[in-house]
Parts: C-alpha cells; structure tokens; sequence
DNA sequence: TTGGATTTTGAGTATACACTCTATTTTGAG
DNA sequence: CTCAAAATAGAGTGTATACTCAAAATCCAA
C-alpha cells in the first residue's frame, strides 16, 4: 500500500495534463498519448496510477462539477445574487476549471454515465435557484420560481459558452448585466 | 456527367442518416460505418459520391445553420419579437436539424473549419438581433444594443440546450417567457 | 438491344486509439 | 546497506476508424 513520493507527483502531474487538456481541445481531444505526453510519462506509468483513462478524465470533471458550487451541502441560505457571483467567480477565477466544466456539459451530456452525472447536477442547480428565487418574492409559485430558476441558468450557461468561443468575450459584466436588467423594456 | 437516378436517391439516403445520426450520437458517434449501415450502403457507395465523410456532416451542417435563420439577406426588417418566434419555430418544427445545429455549435464550435463557419454565423446573429433591439429602443447605444442581444441569444441558448438533455422540456413556453418577463422583480 | 458511363460491392490499407505485459529502474523503511 | 515494493519504460495487442481500389452489377440514351 504504502505509496512512494515519485508516484504521487506522477499523478498530479497526469491530472494536471488532463485538466488542462479537457479544457483546451475537449473530451474527444485528450487522448491518453496526449496526456501521457504532457505528463511526460509513457502509457504503462500511466496504467499504474490509473485503471482506465475514463477515471483520470472523471476525476477532473467530478472536481469541475464540485468547483461550480461552492456550498454544496444544500441548505445554505444563498440569494440569487450570491449564486450568480458565484458562478461569475467560478468562471473567471477558475478559467480552466470551467473550460472543462462546460466542455464537458455539452460533449460529455447527452450520453453515458457522464451524461447521467451532468443531468443529476444540473437538477440540483435548478432546484438550488428555484429555492433563492421563491425566497426573494413569496408571490411566485414554486412552477414559476422553477422556470425562472431555468431562465436564470440558461442565460449563465449560453454566456458561458459565448466566453468559451470568444475568450475575450466579457462574461462577468454581461452575466450581471443579464440577471439584473429586464431583456425587454416594454 | 449525366447523373443515374439510383445514386441521386443514395445521395440523399446518406444525407438523411448523415442529418440523424448528427442529431442523435453527435458529432463523435456519426462514424462512416454508422451512416453506411443506416443508409443501407457500403463504404465504396459513399466515396463515389462524397470525397470525404466531412463532405456529407458539412452538407447537413450547412443547412441547419441556413435553418435557424429564415431570412438569409440581412436587411429584412424584423422585429426581436419575430427573430425570436423564428427560433422558437425552428427548434420545436425542426427537431432533428435544430439537434443537429446545437450539437455542432458544441461540439464542433471550438476547432477546425466547422468552429470558423460557426463563430461567424453567431456574430452575424447578434448584429441582427441587436438591430432588431435598437430598432425597438432607440435610447440604447450601439454597444447597449448588442449586450441585450447577446443576452437573449445566450438565454434561447441555453435553454435550447436543456431541451437537448431533456426533450421533454418545454422549450417554447420556457423561450417566450424570457424574452417577454424580466428575471428580476425589483 | 447495346454498350459506355455510372453505381455498387467488399475486401483491403493505413492510422490512431485504449490498453497490456514484462523487464528494468527507483524508492525508502528497517 | 539491503531488498521487497513501487514506479517506469517501451514494445506489443486488439479494435475501430476513415478511406481506397479493382471488379462486378446496374442504368439509360441512342
């Protein structure tokens, strides 16, 4: 059992090449060579560590999922303007984190236990902002502050992804800019 | 020269399993084997009539892109209200090709030719939508302008993702209800 | 009906992928 | 220092991929 300093930076250095992979070409571009090239490590050092390349890829994008939420234990009295900042420091103070995140949202959701792992995340998300919302104006029924917990997200992740095309896209000013000002003036 | 009957029918056999294949697995899972064996057809068939199985993803690409904009020109004098039932329209009367167009602006968005043809079709979208918005709201500046319409493009988006992952979201309900409320009650 | 053009077949090629295996080197506790 | 355990190297395996090619089958205008 008792693990060596050597395998142990190995590893770090394996999910590191992952991360930064997953975030630069996605899910389809991190190769095990590719990560095995950036790790400067050949293949057998990598089967040592790991047992397939799904598990160093899941690790990464399990700590991606945990990083979008920073209270994840549920009943944290959150308002709806904490969340947003939230997301807005997840996106602009863990650029790579997120890049994966988001890489992931899209290739990885809509098939296998990733895409399973990511629907189960994102109910948790709505349900979360549903919550803030229906806090902040009891009017609302628990359908409508759903909805608008939807509408909410939705704006984020499409901004997200305009960020993501276009790097130079500014993501925090117009996510604040989004949930604060009504799309249409009547 | 002269085209047989017999391969202008194949033609299109591909082209649909190409459309639904896109639509279904993505862009990963449309492998050559998989549009041969849905088209009824073998691999020879294929290369006789397409040089390249981008060929064919970049036919169906096409048209979606086409697809979601029914005004092509430019210059038609829509209104934000219009642009929007378009998409609405797009998505829930073409479900298969509106797949096939989210899938690509994910998967395909961030390399290659694909991701070019794609950035530039979002940017032609936004000075649309934020002309349209301009058109409406003559208070707002140009850079105004278009922050509102890369918020409700990022907004139909995302939401527009979401009925991806679960086709039993209620996209248009949910597409009308953020451009016409604000998300925040003040 | 004929015969050149078009279409189809299906085996075959080259490449990239995830992953394995054995021999060798390195580590670090006793 | 010793030596068993841990880590590494690197060639090798099997499979899936996009794509090729020569021969056979089919089409359709004259």
């Amino acid at each position: 059992m008792a693990r060596y300093q050597a395998g142990i930076r190995t590893e770090a250095r394996i999910i590191d090449a992952t991360r930064e992979l997953l975030g630069e070409v996605g899910l389809d571009g991190t190769t095990l060579k590719a990560i095995c090239d950036r790790a400067g490590v050949r293949a057998g050092s990598f089967y040592n560590l790991f047992a397939t390349k799904e598990d160093a890829v899941l690790r990464v994008v399990k700590d991606a999922i945990r990083a979008v939420d920073p209270h994840p234990t549920g009943d944290a009295p959150d308002s709806l303007h904490e969340l947003v900042e939230a997301y807005i420091s997840f996106v602009t103070g863990q650029p790579d984190v997120a890049r994966v995140y988001l890489k992931i949202a899209i290739s990885g959701a809509t098939n296998g236990s990733l895409g399973d792992s990511m629907k189960r995340h994102h109910h948790r998300r709505v349900t979360r902002f549903a919550a803030a919302i229906a806090r902040e104006n009891s009017a609302l029924s628990d359908g409508e502050s759903e909805a608008r917990a939807e509408i909410v997200l939705a704006t984020l992740s499409g901004l997200a992804f305009m960020w993501l095309l276009d790097p130079a896209f500014d993501f925090a000013h117009r996510a604040r800019l989004a949930v604060e000002a009504p799309l249409v003036t009547h």
